[in-house]
RNA sequence: CGGGGUGUAGCUUAGCCUGGUAGAGCGCCUGGUUUGGGACCAGGAGGUCGCAGGUUCGAAUCCUGUCGCCCCGACCA
């Protein structure tokens, strides 16, 4: 039992200027965090028990599914990243680390960072301690604080540059093993979402920097989520847009025939689809070609889409390039022999095709029949323009951004788009970290095989404020049970009455013994202050006790959800707590 | 990093355009009256107006720079 005038529930009656959503208004009210710069936060005590209880759930079920807790430094050796496969995208995010603060490394001062997640720490650990089959499979876990230097943190919790997560890591002999992992993981993660209340989703996802060969997110379905969720109720798809396909293009479309031969015009200042759409060419958007430049790995590259798609950029991923990004017109001009706006991926009319890495097309244009395109020539496009007799394409791909509306590739009923928050990403990495660190193991024929990877990750931090956006109303949080960060709230209005606070302490007590967390509000406030800061905390229980209501021998019993109260007769108070305590937890 | 905004007491803010004594509400302290949904009265403490330059007789107010914070975009748990 803990008193509210002992404790510390600093609330507030207004929300801080620079609070904008829900969630980080009540985080901030409710007295459960507070901010010391950007991205970063104190947890008060009320928060901190939310904390540790969605950490104690979360480690429950991981070890339900065979994970085995460690703890890794939060301070990681440069070393580790530079050798590991993804230091050049990784390091953008990450904190260096040093004594000065000065940006500047000391002499003999090791270069250290702050570690934005594990992987480049547990596979060196697990090359070095297992290197047998036998000792196959095992998944780590952990629960710590990461760091990243999130290009803009917001949202309070949403997008910290420290949070709390725990990270998981599995290594398995082979490739169905890591598969078993990786449902096994799927099915923690949704028992942990059950648990602690919330409604998540599981959706297919895009690997992104991580690599690995696929990957669900879980989401919580909200208004202010950052992340787009493509699905069909009917048929159970569902995935981020960046990862998100359509059965726009039947797999079976056969070629168009050409109509006519390629024909160059001239379109003076006409650098843009909407400008083509126009008069006087009048040309579909759905009938163009969009060509656009990027570089990968130091080398340009053709991505072309329908003038009416826009590039999924995540989805380039999938070519394989470490790190790349749009050209500029500079370094496009000597290559391609125009500027953009003129641009085309018709063979032969590139100036100097061996600079490029490929030329990567979009399958929706082979819906296009008769296009016209860019011609590589300032102020001139071509027409008739046939897929696949005049394009040099390298690849065809899925690089365009699904739209709501079009069919479902499970089923082909039309897509939905909702918003949804980000609060667990599970992956199926492969080997791509064991081979760049040699995690090997030695098979029952003394053959070596690298070890199957797989990672999986819940913002926890960021869970907790997912938990405020979901169960909310207009008075302040309404907790679930399970993370409540008490159970059961005893106000008394009265509390220089001593029977009124032994009343409490009794009714505490049964609460206790019925396995509930009690907090006691013995603060001299008058009762609308009470009030207003019980529904503003949010806590799932509250009890009554007043002097009014003692002189008639009944004290109240009120749900947090619920907006009628109980009156219950005092000889039977305790029953009745234990009774709705017991209840609650079974429901929980 | 690009675009937009903002910085005045612990919190929410007015004042800035048009330069001239820094104001209010909440919260806090003291006393009194109240007492079942954020009470009232009286008194009080608390601000180098983000920081640094500049213009001016005079700057919260105008100018320049800088830092912090917020929002939109790319990125992520």
């Amino acid at each position: 039992m803990k008193l509210w005038s002992q404790y510390f529930i600093p609330t507030l009656k207004e929300s801080p200027a620079d609070a904008e959503i829900a969630s980080h208004k009540l985080l901030i009210r409710a007295g459960l965090v507070r901010k010391l710069g950007g991205g970063l936060y104190t947890y008060l005590p009320l928060g901190l028990r939310v904390m540790q209880k969605l950490t104690q759930i979360c480690r429950e079920e991981m070890e339900r599914a065979g994970g085995i807790e460690l703890q890794m430094p939060h301070l990681h050796p440069a070393e580790n990243w530079q050798q590991g496969p993804r230091w050049a995208a990784a390091r953008e995010i990450m904190f260096r680390a040093d004594s000065a603060g000065d940006g500047k490394r000391g002499p003999r001062e090791p270069e250290l960072v702050l570690g934005p997640t594990h992987e480049e720490v547990i596979t060196p650990l697990v090359k070095a301690e297992i290197t047998s089959y036998r000792d196959l499979p095992k998944n780590f876990f952990q629960i710590a604080t990461k760091f990243r230097n999130e290009i803009r943190p917001r949202f309070g919790l949403m997008r910290a540059r420290e949070f709390v997560m725990m990270d998981a890591y599995s290594f398995d002999p082979t490739d169905e093993g890591a598969i078993r992992s990786y449902h096994a993981m799927k099915a923690a993660y949704e028992a942990f979402f059950r648990r602690i209340g919330v409604r998540a989703i599981a959706v297919e996802a895009d690997t992104g920097v991580m690599g690995g060969s696929f990957s669900h997110e879980f989401m919580i379905p909200a208004e202010i989520g950052d992340d787009d969720v493509i699905y069909n109720e009917a048929s159970g798809y569902a995935a981020n847009r960046e990862k998100a396909t359509s059965a726009l293009v039947p797999a079976d479309l056969p070629d168009a025939a050409p109509v006519g031969a390629r024909e160059e015009f001239a379109t003076p200042g006409a650098v843009t689809i909407a400008a083509l759409e126009a008069a006087p060419y009048g040309v579909a958007a759905d009938q163009q070609f969009k060509t656009l430049v990027y570089v990968g790995d130091g080398k340009l590259f053709l991505v072309v889409l329908r003038g009416c798609d826009e590039l999924e950029e995540a989805k380039l991923g999938a070519l394989g390039f470490g790190v790349f990004r749009p050209a500029t017109a500079e370094e496009i001009a000597p290559v391609m022999g125009a500027k953009p706006g003129s641009l085309g991926a018709i063979q032969g009319t590139i100036q100097d095709p061996a600079a490029l890495a490929g030329i990567f097309a979009d399958q929706a244009i082979r819906l296009i029949g008769n296009g016209v395109t860019g011609a590589n020539r300032d102020g001139f496009h071509v027409r008739h323009v046939n897929v696949a007799r005049d394009l040099a394409v390298t690849k065809f791909g899925d690089f365009r951004r699904v739209r709501p509306g079009e069919p479902d590739p499970r089923s082909g009923q039309p897509l939905q788009v909702r918003r949804g928050i980000e609060v667990g990403h599970i992956f199926k990495l492969g080997t791509k970290y064991s081979e760049t660190f040699g995690a090997v193991y030695t098979d029952d024929q003394k053959q070596n095989h690298p070890m199957v990877m797989g990672c999986y990750g819940i913002g926890i931090s960021r869970t907790l404020q997912a938990v405020i956006e979901q169960g909310h109303d207009a008075d302040g949080i309404v907790w679930p049970w399970a993370v409540a960060p008490f159970q059961v709230l005893i106000c008394v209005l009265d509390p220089q009455l001593p029977e009124a606070m032994e009343v409490a302490r009794t009714l505490a007590v049964a609460a206790e013994q019925a396995g509930a967390e009690v907090l006691v509000d013995d603060r001299v406030e008058r009762p609308g202050v009470k009030f207003k800061d019980a529904d503003l905390i949010g806590i799932p229980l509250r009890l009554t006790v007043g002097g009014r209501g003692l002189k008639e021998g009944l004290v109240e019993l009120k749900g947090r959800s619920q907006r009628e109260v109980v009156k219950v007769p005092l000889a039977e108070a305790a029953a009745r707590v234990t009774a709705a305590v017991h209840e609650a937890q079974a429901n929980a």
